[in-house]
DNA sequence: TATTGTTATACTCTATAACTATA
DNA sequence: TATAGTTATAGAGTATAACAATA
């Protein structure tokens, strides 16, 4: 496998901690990381990560609080234990994540009407002010992190990541 | 967006935690979120990374550790800045890393020729020995990892996802 | 003055064990 | 006996500041 040299961009220089490439430090070769499915991902993910995390934190949203968001507004009544299973996240995690939403007024909860033990997440009016004005900044961070992409690549690439998981 | 029933996969029921899924949690609709690049990616990750780090385990490395001497078979004398500024990692994060490598033996420091404030890292003949294993565990992992995919779409996605971060 | 490698440290994320109340 | 939610805590991963040696 050869180094395509365009792919080492130096004049680009800053990573996602701002922090500029010095003289010194050439890129080495990762020829063989690079064939690898999970060390793209990886990567893709982090430069992705970055824009997203950019973008939520103008709504004080980490990625899991908009998870956790966007999720109580497709399905309102959801426990925790239902976002633990579909985020995969354990339940001592979330709590705290939980309390905070609940304390800034974004979800409400109520006892569940048929399970004593459970308890229902709810959008109140405001969360979904927020997850809907925060959907939309999601998209637009999506399109943005995907530039170098058309729709039909992009649906090709989620199509086939979701074989790998699903 | 409709759920595919197939997806579920109840009888599977295994999480990354090995935990086993209880009967009253069905999964939830994440109809938007699937719609996003960076979660696909991020859910995608998650899986290879379990096989990855299992497989890794026999050889008593993490997926970083990989890395690092990965990038020494294929750059030998590669500074640790350098190892930093190809895996995106920060200095100090690095330090205890390298020393443990060699402590067991698998790499040498070796005084720069050129720069007497760097190190040149190299692999001794037994890093050599256990990387060559580790790659062909890795490559196999990779294949297991992402079995639904032909070859020609394992490609694809890797194309697709490099044109994400480089 | 800038860079390499390093120490110390703090902050976040993730994980496990154990408890309570309900089922 | 098992599950939902919780507490406390431990471990891993990631971040910043500051230092000595060298350029």
């Amino acid at each position: 496998m050869t180094r395509d040299p365009k792919s080492t961009k130096p004049a680009k220089g800053a990573d996602k901690h701002g922090h500029t490439a010095p003289r010194g430090s050439e890129r080495l070769d990762n020829g063989f990381l690079e064939t690898l499915v999970g060390y793209n991902a990886r990567r893709a993910w982090s430069q992705i990560s970055t824009v997203f995390s950019d973008r939520m934190a103008a709504y004080g949203l980490k990625q899991v609080d908009f998870s956790v968001l966007s999720l109580l507004a497709h399905n309102p009544g959801a426990t925790s234990r239902q976002l633990c299973a579909t985020l995969d996240i354990l339940p001592p995690n979330l709590v705290n994540l939980i309390a905070a939403l609940d304390s800034r007024g974004l979800i409400e909860r109520r006892p569940h009407p048929r399970d004593g033990r459970a308890v229902g997440l709810y959008l109140t009016s405001a969360g979904e002010k927020l997850t809907r004005e925060a959907e939309q900044a999601v998209q637009q961070a999506e399109l943005d992190a995907s530039a170098k992409l058309n729709s039909r690549e992009r649906e090709t690439l989620i199509r086939l990541l979701q074989r790998l998981y699903l």
